[in-house]
DNA sequence: CAGGAGATATAGAACGTTTCTATGGCCATC
DNA sequence: GATGGCCATAGAAACGTTCTATATCTCCTG
């Protein structure tokens, strides 16, 4: 006869309480239920497990032995079921997310530090890497969810869009006759212009934006970082192209301006990324319910 | 909902094999059934386990965190479920005898050599002590099984009559005489009898035979040991009452002769005590199979 | 690009097994 | 001798698993 492994739960009860029925009390059963359960589990190994006495029951030499195991088992049962109750409610777990540097920084940061306040069970992992990269992240469930500009297309993928994002030029101090003026594109180009390194969403969408003007954008100087954008704008290198809510605290101090054009520049969206078809860890599906 | 112990049995298959096609296998089920059966573990922890892929499954990570859990638990089961089955099959175990020296040494002893060969996985452990006792080991479940002389009277035991003993008198060289005779009771008193210490059925049971008839039989030597009583009359110290069998080397290699008298001595027959109401180990079941 | 192979999901019916109620027997205790 | 607690048994009912049949999706192949 084939166990079932619900007896061996019932087993483990009556042998821990030295009672049937105190088993199926502790079980929500009836005794004849756990009478049952024992009879078949018995009757599967063709041994005795309990010695049955007025008072109860008492394991036999046999039934010893098969607690041992079963005792052991069902204890790593119990952390089982608690851990995962424990990942459920985000007691634990863990949240891996990939983005860029400066999305990081200066979107997804303020949110990690509110989730992590709500959770702090929960592990973060971040991997920064740029948008395609976080897609290969994503697609080989070495993160949870990205975060990057929109706009995406890839049918895999489940987006989620989130805050908008306006690009726009910026100067400092050196070039302050800019303040009042409307520039043109083309007055623009006769200032020196720093632009993000290649392989961005944000420098793929200004030279596509110029080009359909029929001009062409090219930086004096190149760097790696928003960080360096900002820096370098405020020294006086050149115009630079930021997000304009990464440099808010620097045109709030005055330390920088936005220099106005005659055209508008598209704005952009940030997504959150996760693959579709792929349920969602409990502490990525908070999170996004927490962004939006 | 309540979780269902067989739902982590296939829950392990099918992240040991990475498949739910294959643990339907496995488990002798078919697909749907697996399916169904997964779906509802993750309905009851409200946590998705598997990715489904094109090629089978993958654990996600709350997965992976419950099949750490689960695969120790399975193995324990495993591991118990081959314990069972060895100890039923008498590869393993142990067989717990009660009973005195005397039959231990000439009674059991060959039984519990064929037994050993028989099943060298069984571990044997030897109790000796008087019947009393041994009934007492038994009812406190330190014996699987008593070895001890007939009669005895106790509705809480099971007995398995066995072997008969005959008791007789032997003497040695010194008393050649009496060879071929046949002694009366009476004159069996003129000469120094050796007995068995007081507390012991045979003891009680030759005392009631003089009695019977009248007389009363006081031993010149008392000994503790079935080889003190056969190594005294060996020496001619007396005449000692002892079990026939016990001495049947004795008796053949001529070193002791049987006094013979005119009345018979009633025979008696060794007794396989257990606990009625309890079930026997299928060590103690293949003994006593054995030993009938 | 169409089609096949293989994977999982879903729906609904059938089957089997657990679970229950009711009862009896046993043992210890009062 | 009565009472209460314990386990075993019997039979019925309800529940849940398991099945067959089918759908959907992906990957691979001709």
């Amino acid at each position: 006869m084939a166990i079932n492994y619900e007896w061996y739960k019932v087993f483990y009860w009556a042998a821990k309480t030295g009672s049937l029925s105190q088993a199926a009390k502790s079980l929500y059963l009836t005794q004849p239920s756990v009478s049952h359960a024992i009879k078949q589990l018995e009757e599967s190994f063709g041994v005795a497990l309990f010695y049955r006495t007025s008072k109860g029951v008492d394991l036999t030499p046999e039934g010893s032995v098969l607690y041992a195991y079963i005792e052991q088992s069902q204890i790593l049962i119990t952390l089982a079921e608690e851990k995962m109750a424990a990942l459920k409610n985000l007691d634990s777990g863990e949240l891996r997310i990939g983005g860029s540097d400066s999305l990081f920084k200066h979107y997804v940061l303020p949110y990690l530090e509110q989730f992590h306040e709500r959770h702090p069970g929960v592990k973060l992992h971040l991997n920064h890497g740029t948008t395609p990269e976080v897609i290969t992240f994503l697609k080989e469930g070495r993160i949870d969810l990205g975060v990057v500009r929109m706009p995406i297309v890839d049918p895999q993928l489940q987006i989620t869009e989130s805050f908008q994002l306006r690009d726009c030029f910026v100067a400092g101090a050196r070039y302050a006759e800019l303040k009042d003026q409307v520039l043109s594109l083309d007055a623009l180009l006769q200032y020196p212009i720093i632009l993000f390194s290649r392989n961005s969403r944000a420098r793929m969408t200004i030279t596509e934006l110029f080009q359909s003007y029929g001009y062409s954008i090219k930086p004096e100087i190149e760097v790696g970082s928003v960080d360096l954008l900002i820096e370098f704008a405020r020294r006086g290198l050149g115009i630079s192209y930021v997000t304009r809510e990464f440099v808010s605290r620097e045109l709030e101090e005055g330390s920088l301006f936005e220099v106005r054009l005659d055209v508008s520049l598209p704005p952009s969206r940030v997504g959150i990324l996760t693959m579709r078809n792929m349920p969602l860890s409990s502490a990525a599906r908070a999170f996004i319910q927490l962004v939006r």
